[in-house]
RNA sequence: GGCGGCAUAGCCAAGUGGUAAGGCAACGGUCUGCAAAACCGUCAUCCACCAGUUCGAAUCUGGUUGCCGCCUCCA
């Protein structure tokens, strides 16, 4: 099967083919750099990272750009809440944004270009418009004419007349139009600013990504995403800014995620309902955190609850324990199977690719996973395993862990995960691993004594301390329910 | 008011013309001293509702209802 995406633009799946054969320029909106990063972010991040992994797993060059907006108003306003400077202000959150992403093993993308590192290019993209007459200057701001550009609405499904109708804005008696945007705002007394042609100012939100998506990937991109709500205004803007200037078609296939709700709710000030990745890593493993963004599409609303989390981490925890009884039957260990390269692609890697070439289907990819460990784990229960038999187990075992690698997750040992969940489980539930080991060392000793009432009652104890206990041929272990 | 999206079992969720993936929960079984884990089995004659197109529709068309998003900063 081919890829395909569906696509903003014409609202319908298509063939992916890149303008280049085998080369992927895509750009994905970043964040303005003014909090910390959320939940949100998070999806979009991971969804846009895990398809650039795919991409470049099915043989593509992919050139990913994804930027920060270093300058705004969000970001003056709350540096002057702080009473710092906007660019200290923007180099946190920018830290931060890292500190999270790594966090959740996002990769980092081909090129991060910062808004105020490029006013170059972005004044001389407004000359550009102001020379051909589509934008236009006032005081010392310039603004894009929409009226100017034949296409305006046309991503959003808007027509500027329908618009006018329902407008809510404030009119700006000095705009030619109510939905003329600002390329360039003047600054203001104490505002960070840049010398331009039309006098010290910066620029406004949009045109940085026009110039710098031009900049780094040309005027035609392959792809360009980004959160559902940037539809409009701003991506309508950029191709209006983006096509103006170059008088080619922006972008081919614009791809955008869905929000994330919380509790059914949706983010907002008002409620106070953000939640930021970095508490929420604190109460979750990140590949559990991905595992849950990715286990539905990446176009449908998401709702984040403990519940769904904790189905999550139950779901992870299968997969780990998996990879755990194979790397015991097998020998097999992750090192051979790097060492090994990525040769061959077995059943499960092929019915994978397939959901992934359907609009990169994720949720349906997973149900692949649980449906793989499902029959690998049937073939481990046999008491005789064929020969025929463990060279599909190994095989199966070689593509779980190249899935993992695309949706970013099964990167640890099963080991060193379950032995960190042990100690994370210790460290929250304040348990004293010391006793629980001595509880579990006299159970043992009653059942070799087959003392089978005092092994239960330990038992019953260690479960009402919320210790689960299992008895393998190895010994018994215990976790934390 | 304008534009767009969604509605699949107790819950989550794929499936967009050929007769309902997968996960969680529940119940029965194999295994086990008993458990746990794993596996096997059961769990939607049916996909919000109504009409239509078709040999055939959860999937297409029209309508109804309900929920949600964007139109103002937002991933």
């Amino acid at each position: 099967m081919t890829l395909h995406i569906y696509n903003t633009l014409s609202r319908k799946k298509e063939i992916f083919k890149p303008l280049i054969e085998g080369k992927v320029y895509m750009y994905v909106c970043g964040p303005t750099v003014y909090d910390s990063c959320h939940i949100g972010h998070a999806r979009s991040v991971v969804v846009f990272d895990v398809i650039f992994r795919y991409l470049k797993a099915i043989g593509f060059e992919v050139t990913y750009v994804r930027n920060f907006t270093d300058v705004d108003d969000k970001i003056i306003n709350r540096a002057n809440e702080l009473g710092i400077n906007s660019s200290e202000l923007a180099e946190k959150y920018i830290q931060e944004f890292y500190d999270d992403m790594d966090a959740l093993n996002v990769e980092r993308a081909t090129i991060e270009p910062k808004a105020t590192e490029h006013i170059d290019q972005i004044v001389t993209l407004i000359e550009k418009l102001i020379s051909k007459g589509i934008a236009y200057q006032v005081d010392g701001d310039v603004y894009f004419s929409v009226n100017s550009f034949q296409g305006y609405g046309r991503l959003s499904g808007r027509k500027l007349e329908d618009m006018m109708a329902g407008a809510r804005i404030k009119v700006d008696q000095r705009k030619k139009n109510p939905f003329d945007f600002a390329l360039w705002k003047s600054a203001k007394p104490d505002e960070p600013c840049w010398e331009s042609p039309w006098g010290k100012g910066r620029p406004g939100w949009h045109i940085e990504c026009s110039a710098m998506s031009s900049e780094y990937l040309g005027d035609t991109l392959d792809i360009h995403g980004g959160g559902k709500d940037l539809i409009f205004p701003h991506h309508e803007n950029e191709i209006a800014q983006s096509e103006s200037a170059s008088g080619k078609p922006f972008v081919r296939f614009w791809i955008h995620n869905g929000f994330v709700n919380i509790n059914q709710e949706k983010m907002s000030k008002s409620l106070g309902n953000f939640l930021m990745i970095k508490d929420v890593l604190k109460e979750y493993h990140p590949e559990v955190v991905r595992l849950f963004l990715l286990s539905k599409h990446y176009r449908s609303p998401v709702d984040f609850t403990d519940q769904f989390l904790k189905e999550a981490e139950l779901g992870l925890d299968k997969i780990y324990a998996l990879l755990e009884r194979i790397e015991k039957a097998t020998g097999s260990g992750r090192e051979k199977e790097a060492a090994a390269g990525k040769s061959g692609q077995g059943d499960i890697w092929v019915r994978f690719a397939e959901a992934m070439d359907d609009d990169f289907n994720s949720a349906q990819a997973i149900g692949i996973i649980f449906d793989s460990v499902k029959s690998i784990n049937r073939r481990l229960n046999n008491k005789n395993i064929s020969s025929e038999s463990m060279q599909i187990i190994k095989k199966g075992y070689e593509d779980i862990l190249r899935i993992g690698n695309i949706l970013g997750i099964l990167t640890e040992s099963p080991s060193v995960y379950f032995a960190a969940k042990k100690l994370s489980g210790i460290e929250k539930g304040s348990i004293d691993s010391d006793l629980i080991d001595k509880m579990v060392l006299e159970r043992s000793t009653a059942r070799k004594e087959k003392d089978w009432a005092r092994a239960d009652k330990i038992r019953q104890e260690l479960l009402d301390m919320n210790i689960l206990i299992e008895d393998t041929a190895e010994g018994t272990l215990w976790t934390i329910g």
